[in-house]
DNA sequence: CTTGAAACG
DNA sequence: CGTTGCAAG
């Protein structure tokens, strides 16, 4: 069910400028020129505004499951600025957290006795602390939860959480970022197999939501300068080979799938360089549905008004 | 020529709590309890105020020469906090730094353009960055400037700067601390032998002003806690032996010179446990001169209301 | 640019 | 407690 195909065609029409790749830097931060080029004006920024919730499946029933997932890059920082009002106010059913930083005995009482969700799971790196770390909080108690991917060479960075609700898995992950330089691009390789086996597999026993920051932008439209960043991790042919692989498994990217044409639609700005008031920014948190789940989607919202990160929220909005 | 005897004893009387020592840090952070012991009330703070500017010497001379020293615990930090605000309207003749932490190429625009101070001279550690570093801001060109001490195995941390002006030195110092449990006090101790030395040879060519963070505390009324902190770096025997030895050696603590029994005058205040708003302190910066400047001493000044680093400012005031 | 931890104080 | 360079993103 592709929706807003006239509505997106009037933003689309802005000019994309020819902007070179330039110098060596990753994930974002080669992606706008550090000086208008010779000649050129400074292009005004061609910002995003997510249209309203839309709160019912195709076929008329109401959602009843709302996930909100958010790298929050750092929660005890992400809790000063305020993070936990914004989800308040959100009030999802579920909140899935990635990049913690946190080692659980070092979280903030205000999030470890949040009464809104009394279910609480946290993983984190058994190796570096203040590195890594996924989490999740639920309103109700899921049936069980575990840790990893069942692979020891992948369990050790706290990467994912899998929850086992009645009639639906949610795994929530930390994708490894192949780093400057893409020195962590054959590691990222390798858990890309492995993950897309792991999720295979639960699949088989119940259909599942994955959700979290998947460190790769899909295609050239995820992404505001795709020339540039071919070679940069998140946008490399290898780790956009990896997603693909993941949607020819069976699973579905909700918000593209919704919204096909939709272009300028970030959830994550390098704090370099401005690029977030510039909306210079990626995709790289989504919500990856089984077949089966796909009647109940509602909606796929990018929450890129919420501040606390270099990544803002996405909610899903599902029928269970 | 001893000041204010009279004065002083009315501020003396109050009571000098036993605080015992407790825990094991270093240098101040072991002086107070964390909570107030069984029974006795948190004392009030004995706070101190320094006495107005004297501005000239015993005989009547005017004072010619005002000399600013103050460690900056970070140069870079110490700037954005306003301490140039502050050393503008001190307006020494000369403004020593200590502590800098900062390669000369990263230094702020803010002070390397200051034009109050045309002949700017720096020393960093050539070894570690960030670490260490000392500074020496001149109205006036000194006909001479050295660094370090002359000794390899001292000079490689940017401790020591030595301006040579007509009728004196001027040295600034920034004495290696003998670290937590005392890790670095054979260091230390090896140090003090060789910068006296460096010292007295010095001062047979010319009278000296040494100032500076010496990171020492040399006698119990230098320090808040004296019976806590013998074990600790700043009060160990071996480092107020070194300052003895020095005075022995034929020059004179400044301050102490003129004020004996003055107490509760501190130039450095932990920024654990709110140490400086209980003025819970230590005086470890010093202007120490030749014999021969003595007669030109104006005053000695502990600058404990300019904020901006753990350590106060102080300022000399000399006819030389 | 921003986080967190580590070293140092 | 607060600064710094560091690794990581």
């Amino acid at each position: 069910m592709k929706r807003g195909k006239k509505a997106e065609k009037e933003k689309v029409e802005a000019v994309e400028a020819v902007e070179a790749a330039e110098g060596e830097e990753d994930n974002g931060t080669a992606v706008v020129s550090k000086k208008a080029k010779k000649g050129k004006e400074p292009e005004a920024p061609i910002l995003y505004e997510d249209p309203p919730d839309v709160t019912a499946a195709a076929d008329g029933r109401a959602a009843n499951m709302k996930i909100t997932s958010w790298n929050v890059d750092g929660l005890r920082a992400w809790v000063k600025k305020k993070g936990l009002d914004w989800v308040r106010e959100e009030s999802p059913d579920v909140l899935c957290l990635q990049e913690t930083k946190c080692a659980e005995k070092s979280l903030p009482a205000e999030i470890t006795s949040m009464p809104e969700f009394p279910h609480k799971y946290w993983s984190g790196s058994t190796e570096k602390e203040g590195y890594s770390g996924v989490a999740m909080l639920c309103k109700t108690e899921p049936l069980s939860v575990t840790y990893g991917i069942g692979q020891e060479e992948h369990d050790k960075e706290g990467r994912v959480i899998t929850a086992e609700f009645p009639s639906f898995f949610l795994v929530t992950a930390y994708v490894p970022n192949a780093g400057k330089g893409l020195v962590r691009l054959d590691y990222r390789k390798t858990w890309d197999v492995d993950f897309r086996s792991y999720l295979s597999g639960l699949e088989q026993r119940k259909p599942l939501v994955l959700c979290g920051d998947l460190n790769v932008a899909h295609e050239e439209i995820d992404l505001k300068n795709p020339k540039g960043n071919k070679k940069n991790a998140g946008f490399t042919a290898d780790e956009r080979e990896g997603f693909s692989q993941l949607l020819a498994a069976g699973f579905t990217d909700s918000f593209r799938h919704l919204y096909p044409d939709r272009a300028y639609a970030y959830s994550f700005w390098t704090y370099m360089m401005n690029s977030r008031s510039k909306n210079v920014g990626w995709r790289l948190d989504y919500f990856v549905l089984s077949a089966g789940l796909v009647p109940g989607l509602c909606d796929s919202k990018i929450r890129n008004k919420a501040m606390g990160s270099d990544h803002c929220p996405i909610t899903l909005l599902l029928v269970v």
